[in-house]
DNA sequence: GACGTTATTGCTATAGTTCGCACTAGCCAC
DNA sequence: GTGGCTAGTGCGAACTATAGCAATAACGTC
């Protein structure tokens, strides 16, 4: 994590955090992984390439709290499992209750969905991850019939 | 649960599932509770309402049921847990990652996300229960300083 | 009302995640 | 560079949620 590593470190002083080697393994763990990745990954990953070994519940509390930093977006899939990833650009997830599949688009409707929730409510909502339920085309052609 | 059992019982069949006495005292407890429950809570409930104990697991597999029916209302909290309540009328959650506080709303954004949604990726979006994450007015406030 | 099919239950085992506590090591001030 | 404060770590236990399997009981059919 070299080129955005002061980014990184800046927010996490920000937040009154500080930067352990244990963390960042897990931070250099999910710029090399591509996409969304489990915990058991990251933690494969950390185990693989840093020196020494990190506790699985110490990947468990850093990934929590890059979350809560916003610098990584966690994400409860169809089968339970929840994923990570770092947060680059803003996109979505259609997740279809009938057959578990995932896609991931992008949705200009939710900025008019922001300014509602500031203007009607006073609340700053992150929208850079949000899953939406409900049922693909796939699944519901196949339960017309 | 008197009022409502016959809508209740058509929904179960028209999914090919039974009501047995167990899911029938889930689906009382579930009634009585006030808003957001725990499976803690529901269990307790029909504990204590109910003649005969009813296992946890078999708790989970009908709050699974039913809110797979759409009849019931999952909500991941703040704090982890999960609560379920009954699908009155649709209604939102804003979720403050930084006090935790959640605040029921209706969001009238979200009928042109839904339709974006169908039109530009053939997904119909259950759009009854979403929690946006973000911060309230409070805390950016406390934050400010 | 009796019968057969099969969804459902209870129990137990298991996977996944969080918590508590003593110890360690970053970071800041001097 | 040294010292102190406290966030962070590791370990293990506790907790939440799910899965497998044999036994049970709803529901439709006769």
């Amino acid at each position: 994590m070299p080129h955005n590593q002061s980014r990184v470190t800046e927010a996490l002083r920000a937040s009154g955090r500080r930067l352990t080697t244990q963390r960042a393994q897990v931070l250099a763990a999910l710029h090399d992984l591509p996409g969304h990745s489990t915990v058991d990954q990251i933690h494969a990953r950390v185990r693989d390439c840093g020196g020494n070994e990190v506790a699985l519940s110490t990947v468990y509390r850093n990934l929590d709290a890059l979350v809560a930093m916003g610098l990584v977006a966690a994400f409860t899939g169809a089968s339970g499992g929840t994923t990570y990833e770092w947060t680059a650009e803003a996109h979505h997830h259609l997740l279809c209750d009938g057959c578990g599949h995932t896609q991931e688009v992008a949705l200009h409707a939710l900025d008019a969905l922001a300014r509602e929730v500031q203007r009607d409510h006073g609340f700053v909502a992150d929208m850079r991850h949000l899953a939406i339920h409900g049922r693909c085309a796939g699944c519901r052609d196949s339960e017309e019939r």
